[in-house]
DNA sequence: CGTTTTTTTGATCTTCATCAAGAGGTGTGG
DNA sequence: CCACACCTCTTGATGAAGATCAAAAAAACG
């Protein structure tokens, strides 16, 4: 299941740009790759968070699920991200748990080994503080959306932005199963399949997993104000959605 | 308005903890003190944040007001809370604004100064770090409540809180006009003024502004599992409530 | 195929927003 | 000092959005 991490692949992370070599290799060193089914638990909320785990390759939900097994989700993250980077850097226990969406690759360290190089370089703890700012600002308008838009706006809202990240594929697809999305924009799977059939009547359907952009203009009228001004979060190396 | 802050207010400021004094003494040369009164808009949704403003008294809502004038609110921020850490630092766009709602005491300082300093001191680094992972928990915790509680439940955890970070005070108090308290919690003011005499059914009392917790265990018990464990977040160095 | 899981559909109920109006408080100017 | 405008907050009536429960339909999967 764990096996030594592919150098350049490492390398390529936000997380080390522009890190000092020296502390960059040592670092590298220690990584280890991680493959996992969809539906693993990573984390369990509660948990003290001690290994540093950024994404690879897949989907993985941060979410929170109570004694009757409801489940409140937060947020998505995809490849790059870095998973509760604050929980493992500050050893806190976690409110949420994290899950694979999706087959997953995970390269993870121990948390200790990435805090005493912060200590050594300014590069990698600022890299660690833009990603976490990345994450406010997700959570920021994640706040927005669920106090200022109905289900449906939200459902055209984020599947609109899902279609725009994956602008170089020829045909965007929703890589999660609609139970996973309802729960990402705080409502039941039977809100959301409702609100599909709102969002068609106004230019975006789902076929299957395929997201079909039917009408541009009256879709993003119906969604109201575009909290995503800039084209996407890469600047700050956030891929969650 | 604008005059020198006092040295020994900014080194107690958990921004400064372990950081080189040469770095701390040629940052805190160049802070400056300004007093606001209540209802001063800060920062505006969609300003560049240039400047690193710390509050050393009172209280600030950060929020999105659309183009009805409806108020929708994310988070509070009182005495020693950073404003918009990631905005400043990145260079950011701000997606909600930041008002006072007392009059306020404010440590403000260039952005650019802030992040050349960091670039010099990891401990600095690390301590931004810091406060953007508390602002960041607290936004997750806001997610949470949202989809989880309803409004009642919502306000009785607030004002339970709110007491219990108070607990030095003979009585407690709520701090802020209720229509602010409804925006905070995403509810309308009307929406509030019921809760609030749910809550009082089950144990928890506003009155005028004092906050009477009658009887403990039954307002724990109606809001539901507490999702602040920790006593308080101060080791996160965040006051944000 | 049969079995299990996911998704949809329908009926109903709860929660909360909205609109409208009134009560209490505060400040201003005559 | 009163009259008046102007707040904030409360109360009531109504409507809309979304949750819940139950069951059917459609996919996924061994």
């Amino acid at each position: 299941m764990s096996l030594r991490a592919q150098t350049e692949d490492l390398l390529d992370l936000p997380l080390f740009d522009g890190v000092e070599s020296s502390v960059a290799e040592s670092l590298i060193e220690a990584f280890a790759a991680c493959q996992y089914r969809a539906g693993t638990l990573l984390i369990e909320s509660g948990d003290c968070v001690s290994k540093l785990q950024i994404i690879h390759r897949g989907i993985v939900e941060l979410c929170r699920v109570d004694q009757e097994g409801h489940q409140f989700g937060v947020l998505l993250l995809s490849a790059k991200d870095v998973l509760l980077p604050a929980a493992a850097i500050f050893e806190e226990r976690s409110l949420i748990c994290a899950r694979t969406l999706t087959t997953t690759r995970m390269l993870e360290i121990e948390a200790d080994l990435v805090r005493s190089a912060m200590k050594r370089s300014a590069a990698l703890t600022f890299n660690m503080m833009k990603v976490t700012s990345g994450q406010w600002r997700m959570a920021v308008r994640n706040i927005l959306e669920l106090t200022g838009r109905t289900a449906a706006e939200r459902v055209g809202a984020f599947l609109l932005r899902l279609a725009d990240l994956q602008d170089g594929a020829a045909s965007p697809v929703l890589p999660i199963p609609k139970r996973s999305l309802a729960s990402r924009l705080g409502i039941t799977p039977e809100t959301l399949s409702r609100s599909l059939q709102i969002v068609a009547d106004h230019g975006l359907h789902l076929r299957g997993r395929a997201i079909v952009v039917r009408d541009r203009e009256r879709i993003k009228e119906f969604c109201g104000p575009d909290l995503y001004p800039d084209r996407n979060e890469h600047p700050l190396n956030v891929f969650a959605i």
